[in-house]
DNA sequence: GTTAGCACTCTCTCGTGTTGACTGCTAAAA
DNA sequence: TTTTAGCAGTCAACACGAGAGAGTGCTAAC
């Protein structure tokens, strides 16, 4: 981003030891402070100097003569650029993770949930997850199951977990007729997209033979609530935010009014929307967003991280995780990197599997 | 409860304007505060001494010398047994439990937690919902799917919502197997407990015939996933809290500390159980405690409402709303009264459809 | 039983003074 | 040229005390 400027070897220990030591403490670094982590060659006066200069840079600031210095967001932007290693994640976390993904034959809104809560749990700050793109999820199983309040249940079996949705449908249909609709849609579509199928089941639709002309009804109603989901999810339906109250932990809101404005923002999914507005920067699997770089006026003081899940280069998940700027960079980008493997896993798994199965229905 | 004690007709009302305009404007209530509520025809020195001999009674209390008094828990119970009547709900509110239960062919725990958004929604204060008993809903059909993961879904359509697991199978059985499966289940157990299937499903095991033992292996590995959901039901996982931030909407909430004390509360499934440990006072659809009364220690400056779904005089699921002592009782009172009344309406629903439907699968 | 009047109490707020932690700067040392 | 010691200056944080205001309890009169 901003590597015009070239800072020397020691300032740029400095900067990196000062913004570290911040985000574990939370209260200013001063001089000696910095001395003590690794500089004691150094007196306090010359550090001070160096602690100035970075000051005049912009990487740092004092909120108050005589007080110690904070990073900016172009401070915590170098240190973030600097430092991408990975740290490693407590392994119960990890487990839990993982367990989410094995157990993963659920409905695809609880993987959304159950990831929200997890990845908050393991990093201690709220996070959010936006379903994007459902529609481009691979098929594997279709299956329309009539119910008795006169509804039938939609289930879709994708690469990464069940659609379910429920269509209003007509009395008097026999069951089979259910059946025979649930195994041509399977035939016809595996291995498409839920897309290809919005849009392609009206042309098969127009050529249909005899033996079709009695799914018309039901197919009608499926794709109207397919898309009425699509659209749903497209509004607002695919955000989940989950941890708001870990918020909370943080110093930095201990004041309540500052913290009610960030969790309304969460709680508001138009806003959570335009957090993940534009596209990731593809070259990284994850991401930050620091201070002002964040298109949202309430969270101008909080940093974001995010992680996108993508299949053929679009994102259909996205994983955002909010706290103050002063968060845990290295232990949430490692925390990101994992569930984005999980979800990498998941997909070879499944292309590894494919037609191994024999699961149509008789 | 301590109805040792007869109040005057005056001090009775005096009493119940006194805990309302608290519960209204959270600042202690003062002489001349009663006196411009209503009781213009007395001077203030009288109203001091009325408030001073509820204050002896143990309504009342000063937080200081020459401060305006509140309600103790005394009070507070002597306002909810006194003023049990109704308060109408917004009718946006109503509306949105209204469409809950309208669409509820969803699953039995998206149900609880919908309730749990919604009441708490409605009353402005966190709300928890606990299932207990699901054992005991009616079964209406059976449904057992095989999914591509190696899995399959039970589901459980009851009267009251759809109950789905997974269990792992075998592969290789044909997809009739579980239809046939499935409707044995559906014609022997319909409007059976689910309790009842666990139950006697061994019995039928032991009896079965040639053509019922092939479903051997797919009861045995059902019912040990049905006893394990109970289980995890029992144990914790029937328990859901909604809306813990609108707790800092109170006045008496915003000092963080206290309020993260109940919120630890909330999140804690076991210490939850306990606030529904007892059974209710079966005379009354919504009952309250105050204070001491609650059996959690970090809850006794708090006020819980609680209202039970009942079926055969067992409650299946338990709603609570925690608040400060003071909370506004009559409209919580209302809204929980709404909401199981909704229940109750299902209930007649499906008695009077029964048997209309033919959704046996073929 | 009710009321006016008055003294009393206690919280809340605001201003003041003090302390302690850092810094910036300057001038000398390396 | 870089580093360092020393010192004055700055500001947050805390404690203290005075004054105002709200509300009470009590007493004596109605």
């Amino acid at each position: 981003m901003n590597d015009d400027e070239i800072l020397s070897e020691r300032k740029h220990e400095i900067l990196l030891n000062a913004v570290e030591e911040y985000i574990q403490c939370a209260s200013p670094i001063t001089s000696s402070n910095v001395r003590s982590k690794g500089f004691t060659d150094l007196s306090t006066a010359t550090l001070r100097n160096e602690l100035n200069a970075l000051e005049a840079m912009g990487y740092l600031r004092q909120l108050h003569t005589s007080s110690g210095r904070v990073p900016t967001a172009k401070g915590y932007r170098y240190y973030v650029n600097a430092i991408m290693c990975d740290v490693p994640l407590e392994k119960s976390i990890l487990d839990e993770i993982h367990a989410i993904f094995e157990n993963r034959a659920v409905y695809l809104d609880d993987v959304v949930n159950e990831i929200a809560d997890v990845v908050s749990k393991a990093t201690n700050y709220p996070t959010v997850v936006m379903l994007k793109g459902f529609e481009k999820l691979q098929i594997k199983n279709v299956k329309i199951i009539p119910l008795m309040t006169g509804q039938a249940l939609i289930l879709i079996e994708t690469n990464s977990g069940i659609i379910n949705n429920l269509m209003p449908i007509k009395p008097n249909i026999p069951n089979q007729t259910y059946v025979d609709a649930s195994n041509f849609l399977t035939s016809t579509f595996e291995n498409k997209t839920v897309a290809d199928m919005i849009k392609n089941i009206e042309g098969y639709r127009v050529q249909m033979g005899q033996e079709l002309v009695e799914f018309k009804g039901i197919f009608d109603t499926m794709i109207q609530s397919l898309k009425s989901l699509s659209d749903t999810i497209a509004q607002k339906g695919g955000v989940t935010a989950r941890g708001e109250l870990r918020l909370l932990n943080s110093p930095e809101y201990q004041d309540l009014e500052k913290a009610k404005k960030v969790i309304d923002v969460l709680t508001n999914p138009s806003e959570i929307e335009q957090i993940f507005e534009d596209d990731m920067d593809t070259d990284s699997e994850v991401s930050f967003k620091i201070g002002s770089e964040i298109p949202v006026v309430d969270l101008q003081d909080c940093a974001i991280a995010r992680a996108d899940y993508q299949v053929d280069g679009e994102s259909i998940a996205s994983i955002g995780i909010i706290g103050p700027q002063r968060m845990d960079y290295a232990k949430i980008a490692s925390a990101l990197k994992f569930v984005v493997g999980e979800f990498e896993n998941l997909k070879q798994l499944d292309n590894a599997k494919e037609g191994d199965g024999d699961n149509e229905q008789k």
